[in-house]
DNA sequence: ACTTGACTTAGAGTGCGCTCGAACCCGTAG
DNA sequence: CTACGGGTTCGAGCGCACTCTAAGTCAAGT
């Protein structure tokens, strides 16, 4: 396969597979006899796994570190696992943020449609038939 | 409040608050009598929400936007209000994708866990006794 | 033979969100 | 009087993760 396909099939662009194999996150590609990359389909399931540490919010460094022991073979397993679940901690810790902040979004909003609804029974109250209520009715507070 | 016990109470960098001032994300403080920026403690609130925005990466472009509408006043609330009903989707979204990843990668981690375990099931049945086992061990597979 | 299009490299540029440096000003304590 | 611990502005610099440009090579199609 080569660069363009990996890109299409990876989802990633020409320019970032080149640039991911510079700094190590993808392993140096064998070159046919023209120079080009040529790659082994395996190398997916491999970009696929790094795409779930970006989204996880894993930095490159850290990638970097997992992708060499990789590189080192079998032997690193321990080292690799610990290196995840250490990640996966963040992701947990990650999760329950949004969660609390979602709620304060939540809250928030509630205070906005309360704010409208609010206004539209005063003006109900009010201005019953009216269907612009006069000038005055601009608030004062923030 | 000058700007250094706003830092120490909000969190922020002094550098940070007079950035966030500067493109328009904290309204433009007031000074005293030698220009030094004086805040009320209310601005706190306001920023400790700009925090949530931020954590839930919201992007400071939309931020601007919403810190707009804030200025504009209570007029501008049904408007805020559907950012943010925007915003809590993406929210969910990411929550909702950050799970997945974290079940792929529970599954990678049991692969590692599950790995070990063999090998030292393989020693035990192997190698009862010796404390190492002898180099033929190293493996081939990736 | 020539065009096309996909590939190669090295290195420069981009967008984001800060972060820092230089040079200066001000009010208070010793 | 002077030193200090704040503050001020403006603009440059940084780390990250790409993203793109320039100049060139190569193989296949017409």
């Amino acid at each position: 396969m080569k660069i363009g396909e990996l890109a299409r099939r990876s989802g990633l662009s020409v320019h970032t597979i080149r640039y991911y194999e510079r700094i190590g996150l993808l392993p140096y590609a064998d070159r046919d006899r023209s120079h080009q990359r040529d790659y082994d389909a395996a190398i997916l399931v491999w970009i696929e796994f790094l795409g779930r540490l970006k989204t996880t919010g894993m930095p490159i460094r850290e990638m970097l570190l997992y992708a060499a022991l990789r590189e080192k073979g079998p032997v690193t397993g321990a080292e690799r696992r610990s290196l995840l679940e250490k990640h996966r901690e963040h992701v947990r810790a990650r999760i329950a943020e949004l969660g609390a902040c979602l709620l304060v979004l939540d809250t928030k909003i509630a205070g906005y449609a309360d704010a409208e609804k609010r206004t539209l029974d005063y003006d109900a109250e009010h201005f019953r038939g009216n269907d612009k209520p006069p000038r005055a009715r601009q608030a004062r507070a923030r």
